[in-house]
DNA sequence: AACGTCAGCAACCGCAACGTA
DNA sequence: GTACGTTGCGGTTGCTGACGT
């Protein structure tokens, strides 16, 4: 016994929406609210649509505050701290971002941060060398999202992103109890309740935050336990065996993997070293590291030794 | 000018979580 | 406790337009 499809796929239109369309839901969400059931709204405002594709809509196009392209540099640093700590969990990050959506933050991770991050990407390195292809949206195409976009509530008097019409998200303040490496991988757990607050500090509200490779990458979040769920030590090693480290696998394939990807990114020559094993992902070196010595210069570059550990070693605990 | 390639983005899909009867 | 309907989320797809050859 299948579930039943939200919607009769045949009598529903399907691809971009129409401005009468678009017309249509937003005037009647307007007028009435989000409040009844989306998989009947369609019929009720006589629209031939699946009720997840009006959600999608309304959430991603029509609502009065969404903010359209032109990323700013904070906006950058939040979503790629954010990433390497939570992992894509981009309903998380849009909700720090006002006027950002899950799909907005999600689609200019994947087309121009995550480039951005690993410019070592051979090609995208020649391009940009030759100046060939934009690294930011063409004139016409920002003068195209600036019209597509509506007014947005500027961050908040105190400086912190704010959003009046999203919940705040409720996890511990910086310091420092984001469940990164002490509670498994963040990407496949859910936050602990209990505290509210905002989840940054004044750090990343400052106006002249500087470039996000600065301090970005805090190497406990890059690894994530091995083989177990269970909260590890903070003075963890990378070994084989139960209980190791590795890297979340697409930073791993990133990293180590595609040594060509590295060439942006100088400051991971030391993450190289780490020679991983196909699936199990554990280090072929006989020897493990401390996660002193994983923080070490050598394995932590400028780029990243000069980032506050969220999860310093044990010492400090 | 025509064509090919690729980036960017909107929309879709499927699954999991959640709510309720 | 369970079955079912709905919502939310993240991954993926496909279209469009910009750009290079």
């Amino acid at each position: 016994m299948g579930r039943a499809p939200c919607c009769d796929k045949a009598n529903v239109k399907r691809g971009p929406w129409s401005p009468e369309e678009d017309a249509k839901l937003k005037s009647y969400i307007e007028q009435h609210g989000t409040g009844d059931s989306w998989i009947s709204l369609p019929q009720k405002i006589g629209l031939k649509r699946c009720g997840k594709s009006c959600r999608l809509r309304w959430l991603n196009y029509l609502r009065p505050d969404i903010k359209h392209g032109g990323f700013s540099e904070e906006e950058d640093n939040i979503i790629c701290r954010l990433y390497v700590s939570i992992g894509s969990r981009w309903s998380v990050i849009a909700a720090q971002l006002p006027g950002r959506t899950d799909n907005d933050v999600k689609n200019y991770w994947n087309t121009r941060l995550k480039k951005k991050l690993f410019l070592g990407s051979g090609r995208l390195r020649k391009e940009q060398q030759h100046g060939r292809r934009r690294l930011v949206g063409s004139p016409k195409k920002e003068a195209k999202q600036m019209e597509k976009g509506r007014s947005f509530t500027p961050a908040a008097e105190d400086g912190s992103w704010r959003d009046p019409h999203r919940p705040q998200l409720e996890v511990p303040v910086q310091n420092q109890e984001l469940p990164t490496a002490t509670a498994g991988h963040p990407s496949t757990e859910q936050f602990p309740g209990g505290h509210s607050g905002q989840l940054f500090g004044d750090s990343l509200a400052q106006p002249d935050c500087h470039g996000f490779l600065d301090d970005l990458i805090p190497l406990s979040s890059l690894a994530v336990p091995l083989g177990s769920s269970s909260p590890s030590p903070p003075g963890g090693h990378i070994s084989q065996g139960a209980g190791a480290w590795c890297l979340t696998p697409e930073l791993e394939e990133m990293f180590c993997y595609n040594t060509v990807r590295l060439e942006g990114l100088d400051g991971f020559y030391g993450v190289d070293n780490m020679v991983l094993t196909e699936g199990s992902r554990t280090t072929t070196s006989s020897e493990s590291l401390s996660w002193e010595e994983i923080m070490s210069p050598l394995a932590c570059p400028p780029l990243i030794s000069g980032y506050q550990p969220m999860y310093p070693p044990q010492q400090q605990q």
